[in-house]
DNA sequence: TTGTGTTTTATTGCCTCC
DNA sequence: GGAGGCAATAAAACACAA
């Protein structure tokens, strides 16, 4: 059943005449939006015939398509634009060179105008690979399986929200105060890959809500300091730029016997090699969950957090049509050796659908790699979710907008065969949508839903501080009881956190930390 | 209810590549 | 020259405050 069968909302073939004689723009429904940000994910440049099938499925015209694609891609850009800016003005104001933190290079207004990055454009990285490197399909999948075996950070580092962007990237560089996930400053070959805004935006989704703005106003000094000092930073330290006096022989243990927890994080900043208390990080990288519940889009936000943990565009790697000449490819050739196969989205679902993806990888990578945090969580937040969805909003997610469910589904769906899959999704998720969309219309739920999703958008946009402050003050009441939630759920997990998963991120703790900050 | 601001969609023109 | 993409722009849809 495809989406136009399914709502009546949709537009039918009909729709699409009229639509054409009658000027009038009309909105694209939940499912069709949903389902050409999944696409996108995996394809900012679909090709005429990924287009033409991605239309037909959604009822749409090619040129709705085509267009939905550009904006799309502009949008990807213009919000990349506006992370540069934040970051430079932060950077600016922290008396931190941007450069040195992005690698962005920026203008006034860190403008990514055409030429600034042709060195490195989107279309070459699609055609060549995040990392600069030629990789033939099998030898991306190769990598990507390498990956998601053997390195955690490789999985999570496909996380991101979805729709695109670059701010995954940016926020991914283990700043993003809701990533639980080992810092994606990680290519593969555990290198720090370039950070070009236009190689960027294939990265992931930008986070968003209440995050996305903190993470505008603090993640970029944040981010600036780190890479300026290294490890050697505690959030809750001294200013910038302020000297003190030595600090006292013995000093630093009475600290530690006083705030063992902050002084897990010191001693792990000054000791790197040595693992992490596990249940330090997992309470202080818990509360980073909640968060999730801010996002606009809370679809997008699990979906790129969770679901996209994998789907991090790995296929970007090689859907990038290279150049703008026509792939010979199909469609359906094009999916079918994607290495998205290997992505965590479809662990997640396991190839029958059996195996869990989470529990699956961390069993294989030994211990629980991030599986305390992002795989873990992402695994129950979709239970509950899903929990959600069927026996009619139990307590503490009453918070959850329709999409994040459609997103929770969306997720279960696999994500990497593109259209193919997209149709799944959409068959599954619009069945469950629609029903509940018009539950939620029928009892004046459906425009709250959506307001909610607005008011998210919004916060996300603006620098509000006033905004955002209430926001965490909004959310709160619900983040404390997920929180405490998760907190009891985890508690068998945290111990799996391995001492190399500690020492891949100092960003993830403090990144955590910055979360828990907020409680 | 209205005005305002934001987001999304559609259109158009220009540019680049083949 | 055609195709595809980008950017600018307009306008509709929507949310929210007064």
């Amino acid at each position: 059943m495809t989406v136009m069968e399914e709502s009546g909302e949709l537009q039918s073939e009909e729709n699409k005449v009229s639509i054409e004689k009658n000027k009038k723009r009309r909105l694209k429904t939940p499912a069709q939006v949903m389902a050409l940000e999944k696409f996108y994910d995996e394809h900012k440049y679909p090709t005429e015939e990924m287009k033409s099938e991605l239309a037909e499925e959604l009822g749409l015209t090619e040129k709705q398509v085509a267009g939905w694609f550009c904006h799309r891609r502009l949008k990807d850009k213009r919000l990349l634009k506006d992370e540069t800016c934040a970051n430079g003005r932060q950077d600016r104001s922290s008396g931190i060179v941007q450069d040195h933190v992005s690698g962005l290079r920026q203008d006034s207004c860190g403008s990514t105008k055409h030429g600034d990055n042709k060195h490195l454009d989107l279309k070459e990285v699609e055609s060549h690979g995040y990392y600069g490197n030629d990789f033939s399909v099998a030898d991306m999948t190769y990598e990507h399986n390498r990956d998601y075996n053997e390195d955690v950070d490789g999985m999570d580092n496909t996380s991101s929200e979805s729709s695109s962007s670059l701010q995954d990237q940016l926020f991914s560089q283990g700043q993003d105060p809701y990533n639980m996930e080992p810092s994606r400053y990680l290519t593969p070959n555990r290198a720090l890959p370039p950070l070009v805004p236009k190689a960027a935006i294939n990265i992931g989704y930008k986070p968003s809500g209440y995050l996305k703005v903190k993470g505008e106003i603090e993640n970029a000094t944040i981010t600036a300091v780190k890479k300026q000092l290294g490890r050697n930073y505690r959030e809750d330290g001294p200013l910038l730029g302020v000297e003190f006096d030595p600090v006292p022989p013995g000093a630093f243990e009475c600290q530690i016997a006083a705030d063992p927890v902050d002084e897990s994080l010191v001693f792990h900043a000054v000791n790197p090699s040595l693992p992490s208390p596990p249940e330090i990080s997992a309470v202080k990288r818990q509360p980073a969950l909640n968060s999730r519940y801010d996002s606009k889009y809370g679809s997008h936000d699990l979906d790129m957090e969770v679901g996209d943990l994998g789907s991090l565009h790995d296929t970007d790697l090689l859907d990038r049509k290279p150049g703008r000449h026509k792939q010979g490819q199909t469609f359906q050739s094009y999916t079918n050796h994607l290495p998205h196969r290997n992505s965590p989205l479809e662990l997640y679902e396991g190839p029958t659908g059996a195996v869990p993806a989470y529990n699956t990888m961390g069993s294989k990578h030994g211990e629980g790699m991030r599986s305390d945090s992002a795989s873990y969580q992402s695994d129950h937040f979709e239970e509950d979710l899903v929990v959600k969805e069927t026996d009619s909003l139990p307590h503490c997610y009453d918070n959850v907008n329709p999409k994040k469910i459609q997103r929770s589904e969306h997720i279960k769906s696999k994500p990497s065969k593109s259209l193919k899959n997209s149709r799944v999704f959409l068959d599954s998720e619009e069945t469950g949508l629609s029903s509940r969309i018009a539950k939620e219309e029928k009892f004046g739920g459906g425009k709250k839903a959506r307001k909610q999703y607005h008011d998210s958008e919004r916060v996300r946009i603006l620098p509000n501080e006033t905004m955002i402050a209430k926001r965490v003050k909004d959310d709160l009441p619900q983040q404390q009881n997920l929180k405490h939630a998760l907190v009891a759920e985890m508690q068998p997990q945290k111990n799996r956190r391995s001492a190399t998963e500690m020492l891949s991120s100092f960003s993830e703790d403090e990144t955590a930390e910055t979360s828990y900050s907020l409680d």
